[in-house]
DNA sequence: CCTTCATACGTAGCTACGCTACTTGTCGAA
DNA sequence: TTCGACAAGTAGCGTAGCTACGTATGAAGG
């Protein structure tokens, strides 16, 4: 699918991946790609700042690592991370509701019960 | 709910309301208030440039009238417009299967079956 | 009469954010 | 030794929605 419509929920999908624990940036790629059957194949220049901003903002912790001579930063969730993970999944059903209202088939204009 | 998050589904939703019938720029931002129950309550600044962008893409026509003085636009779908919609509906169903895999409740990491 | 509010259109400029394209570096396989 | 997978990162661009304006009419209220 066109990624760029993520606009505003790709902070919620990073929160969630990290959510069944850590892991570093490219394997976060891919599991984001493993977890939607390869709908979801993110370049590297959009996970990389996205994941700095979720550290700056306080949702994730990293840690360097070497592994076979390999640099690696692993991010883990913090509190305020899975707190704002919460928020992300309230906002994405208000969302998902307001916006199926409108494109999703079965009940347009007037349904009232 | 946040209206930024819209991103890349405002001209579905657009085309969605003009489906039921022609309305006018200020009509439309009325109908999508009215009919999200007052979650989308888009500035107008948002929603003629919009217009302009369908109209721009041949999926609405519009038509000036006069009623009470006051200047009309009034934008109604084209053929390429119900098409245009069809495939926006098709696109919002996979985004929201895709994203709801990772935020929805219920079946998170591995649901075979 | 004059102000204010709802109706109705519109644009200029800002900002957020995901994307493209690029760089750096290790390791294993051909 | 060259190429591709792994692993991180930045610079600059484009899209698109938002803020804050500006214009104009008609109705309501003081």
């Amino acid at each position: 699918m066109k990624a760029q419509e993520l606009h505003g929920h790709l902070d919620a999908l990073l929160l969630a991946v990290l959510e069944q624990g850590a892991l570093h940036g490219y394997a976060i790629i891919e599991a984001l790609r493993a977890r939607s059957d390869g709908s979801l194949d993110l370049p590297t220049g959009t996970i990389y700042p996205a994941l700095r901003r979720l550290e700056r903002a306080g949702h994730v912790a990293s840690t360097w690592s070497t592994v076979n001579g390999r640099e690696r930063r692993t991010y883990e969730l913090t509190d305020a991370g899975r707190r704002a993970l919460a928020g992300e999944r309230a906002g994405w059903h208000e969302f998902r509701v307001t916006v199926g209202r409108f494109l999703d088939p079965g009940s347009p204009p007037g349904t009232p019960a």
